[in-house]
RNA sequence: GGAGAGGUGGCUGAGUGGUUUAAGGCGCACGCCUGGAAAGCGUGAGUAGCUAAACACUACCGGGGGUUCGAAUCCCCCCCUCUCCGCCA
């Protein structure tokens, strides 16, 4: 969430930088400082009230230990009154605090100053490219060919155990998935420096709130119930990324300032019930409710929030460019932005199939809007205060699309795929054969 | 699921209604002492709100609610950890 100082003191500026967001209305804005005024003026009553009782109470303390119990019992009617004044305004104190963070809640990050404005996807404007799309001599097939030609895939049978969006991954498909993972772990920490984790994979409600993730996308989570018990529905969700646990390990903490920066990379599955997107893309494997991601963190000192964002993004491309898979890189602009981030580069695999680029890996600097939700600080060696830190989050990278890219990039003439060098190790074979 | 124990400051550990707005110890920082260090002595140190800053003030003893002039302490609800038993990959 938003710094209320930031609000308080720089409310038009804040207000401008949000104008080109979804959801950054102005009217949320003006009963943020509103619902704040109110909290502050309460505040400052209360505790002169409650400045009054101790001292009273301390008189009274005194007093019955002179055994002047008539004096007390004066002291005590005078500071009942007191009392119940407090009560009313503390209550009045915490129900505007808790609008106004509820609130606060639903307001999204503001946007880094050199993040292009823009309404669309249209408008993202793009950093670079790398490598050329294949070429063939021959007619290519896509990727859903291909898994069946060559049993990678099983999609109806996947569909038959899940419904629609499941995928049943069979042979060398599941050992060429197997293998990516593995491939992308070890790259990620031998190579790039990442610790690796292995998070749970059913996550606290909370830890959706502190990346961001609900209040507002709630409805693209998959809820998970214990056994019968309807009460537990809601406080548990399968991970629609593996940002939401790992991003919260040092939720509530203060990390001495030493460990930073902290860099993280962690395998896990990823849930999402794409509500509202039925029939839109979802032939094959570019679209579904479960699929495998690596994922990096990273919690950085605020100064090497945006160097580190820069490395992230080529930590991703590495993985392409060691596959041997045309991509571009391109900068998101303010309108197309996910809801914590402040800037976000994503990268676009060529998938010569679909004739089209898609999306494998999103990288983002959230900034301190995450570190303030789930109040994670870091002690600043040289000031000695707690600060928040910047959270970066990036795939490296998604994996069914990687799946769709690699297997139509490297497809020969029979139907075959050319393993790429990097996986042989992992998977034994040059070749995925016909069978 | 059953039974029990427990959650206090960086750690340890007292505290069952009022100089505890948290003793003592360890560790930490700074100073004195020393040729230098250790020991010793002294001082300081949590988080947050309020403030331009400082002082003062307020809140925080797992979380929430209640009783009371006053709650770490009494009452109620919840969460978590540990031990044993049962079931189980």
């Amino acid at each position: 969430m938003l710094d209320i100082k930031l609000l308080r003191e720089k409310p038009d500026l804040v207000r401008e930088r949000l104008a080109s967001r979804h959801g950054g209305d102005d009217a949320k804005v003006s009963e943020v400082l509103a619902l704040d005024e109110r909290r502050r003026c309460a505040l400052a009553e209360v505790e002169k009230l409650k400045a009054q009782r101790n001292a009273a109470s301390k008189e009274i303390g005194a007093l019955m230990a002179q055994k002047k119990s008539a004096d007390a019992d004066a002291k005590k009617a005078e500071v009942r009154a007191i009392g119940d004044r407090i009560t009313a305004l503390d209550h009045e104190v915490a129900e505007a605090a808790m609008r106004r963070d509820e609130l606060l809640l639903t307001i999204p990050n503001v946007p880094h100053p050199s993040v292009a404005l823009g309404a669309t996807a249209e408008e993202n404007p793009e950093v670079r490219r790398w490598g050329s799309p294949a070429s063939f001599a021959f007619q290519p097939l896509n990727h859903v060919a291909l898994c069946e030609k060559l049993r990678l895939v099983d999609f109806a049978r996947g569909a038959k155990l899940s419904g629609s969006g499941f995928l049943l991954y069979t042979g060398w498909g599941a050992r060429l998935e197997r293998a990516l993972i593995n491939f992308l772990l070890d790259l990620h920490q031998r190579e790039h420096g990442y610790q690796e984790v292995a998070p749970p994979f059913i996550i606290g409600e909370h830890c959706m709130v502190g990346v961001g993730q609900f209040p507002k996308f709630r409805d693209q989570a998959y809820a998970v119930q214990e056994g019968l018990d309807a009460s537990t529905l809601g406080k548990l969700y399968l991970l629609p990324t593996a940002e939401a646990p790992v991003a919260n390990i040092h939720r509530e903490e203060i990390l001495p300032g030493a460990d930073l920066p902290v860099r993280y990379v962690a395998y896990s599955p990823c849930f999402r019930a794409e509500a509202g997107a039925a029939g839109v893309g979802t032939r094959g494997m570019i679209r579904v409710h479960q699929f495998d991601k690596v994922e990096l963190i990273k919690i950085v000192p605020p100064e090497f929030g945006y160097d580190e964002l820069e490395a992230m993004v080529r930590n991703a491309e590495t993985v392409l460019q060691r596959l041997g898979l045309h991509y571009r890189v391109i900068n998101l602009c303010t309108g197309d932005m996910g809801f914590a981030s402040a800037k976000t580069y994503d990268i676009e695999v060529w998938a010569p199939g679909q004739g089209q680029f898609l999306e494998v890996s999103s990288c983002s600097n959230c900034e301190d809007y995450q570190a303030r939700r789930m109040n994670l600080r870091f002690k600043d060696a040289a000031s000695g205060d707690n600060r928040f830190p910047h959270i970066l989050n990036g795939s490296g990278t998604a994996l069914a699309r990687l799946f769709v890219a690699l297997l139509e990039t490297h497809q020969r003439a029979d139907g075959s795929v050319l393993v790429p060098e990097p996986l042989r190790p992992y998977l034994g074979i040059d070749v995925i054969p016909i069978p």
